[in-house]
DNA sequence: ATGTCTATCCCCCATTCGGAGGAGACACTC
DNA sequence: GAGTGTCTCCTCCGAATGGGGGATAGACAT
């Protein structure tokens, strides 16, 4: 990417006046780049599904505010047809989900949009030397979500994050026992149970079974 | 950290004319800053358990390769004594463990030497922001270790007990998803979850999520 | 003695889940 | 062409779960 060869980039941007600033600096900066523009999801997915192998963009800039569904979808459509595709996430979210999801999706990299002026470039150039280019910001967020055992231990007391009888009723919900059958395991009515497993749920914020069984077990809370 | 105040910065680097860029460039951009340079571990960690108050410096520029230890082990020094220092590795090595050796220490950026001169007066900024600056590579290193499974472990080992879109559903439901979201990521309907998982729990012999999670660990279907 | 933590139990209500059916569209084999 | 397996979607319904409350009792610390 350092010559200036002809480039393809796909910008996917509902937001006009934004649209056209992306595109002016993408000419600007990249002179000899083919830029093609989508103004919702839909429209984009068609041309990802339509040339499978032809007219494949080099980049692809995805907003994630579309009017009709999140750009994660498409994120998530593109990895499925070419693994190997760049795609760079340019929102203005900065929220956990939306960071995690974009990544799980395949995002190879994700700026925020008060950032695209200074970084852009520098990212697709990161992005095309196998580099996934962060905003600062982001990076914190997606560090604090995936580093959850250290957080714990800081602010939990070592590991005393659930009380015993929390942690020994997650340790037979996790295998596969029911509110009930856990309850009688336990000599505790289903009631307690229940009261038992809102509180775990709070405290690993969390909102179900799984959920809760997953994270304990990323945060060595439940065995292996 | 806008206006040019008097910024303190320690600058932990062994090596001499790296030092000096380094020093130059921080004194070219920020005038006002005052720099303390350290050549070593034990240097630097005096200096930290010292003055536990006064002379508290606003940043830490680390480098990990010191003569007499990694720099990881004054990192952990800084934060365990100053929670809240700003910490930035400046660092020439790209491998996983010493990225995320640094990041659980407490390092609030990794930088790339050779992205030193066009980044670190950003990073400080991002870091002041309460951000994570980190250079694209390293955050791709991050990433590959701390991303979850990948689908394609299930179905390496699966003795072909479970179809593929089972197995994949079977890995998504034990990382906590709902049959919704499942639905939503496997871009197929709810109905089609739960027949799916129908299936599932018939050939797991099994009546439930967490039950079936249990058995297909067991099984080797899921990974660890 | 007051407060905090843990463990125990209960209510109501909305959502989700699990069980039992059926059914169409492909692809592959025999 | 018939059969088998996979993937997809649907309805109906009862049981289990999750979220919002509130309540009591003992232990322990200040």
């Amino acid at each position: 990417m350092n010559t200036l060869r002809d480039i393809t980039i796909a910008l996917v941007e509902d937001d006009e006046p934004t649209r056209y600033r992306i595109a002016s600096l993408l000419q600007l900066r990249m002179p000899h780049a083919v830029i093609t523009e989508f103004q919702d999801l839909t429209t984009a997915k068609k041309q990802v599904q339509a040339n499978s192998n032809l007219n494949k963009p080099d980049f692809w800039l995805i907003d994630l505010g579309l009017p009709d569904g999140s750009g994660i979808e498409l994120i998530r459509c593109i990895k499925q047809i070419h693994l190997d595709a760049n795609v760079l996430v340019l929102s203005v979210f900065g929220d956990v989900d939306n960071i995690v999801n974009s990544i799980e999706a395949g995002a190879n990299g994700y700026l925020l949009k008060d950032a695209v002026e200074r970084d852009l470039i520098d990212a697709l150039d990161a992005i095309d030397s196998g580099g996934t280019p962060l905003s600062p910001m982001i990076a914190s967020r997606l560090l604090e979500r995936m580093l959850p055992a250290k957080i714990n231990d800081i602010s939990g007391v070592n590991g005393y994050l659930l009380t015993g009888r929390e942690a020994e009723l997650l340790n037979f919900l996790s295998r596969g026992y029911t509110s009930l059958e856990a309850g009688e395991r336990m000599q505790i009515a289903v009631s307690t149970v229940r009261t038992h497993i809102k509180n775990i749920y709070s405290k690993l914020a969390v909102k179900s079974r799984t959920e809760a069984i997953f994270e304990a077990r990323a945060m060595g809370i439940l065995p292996k």
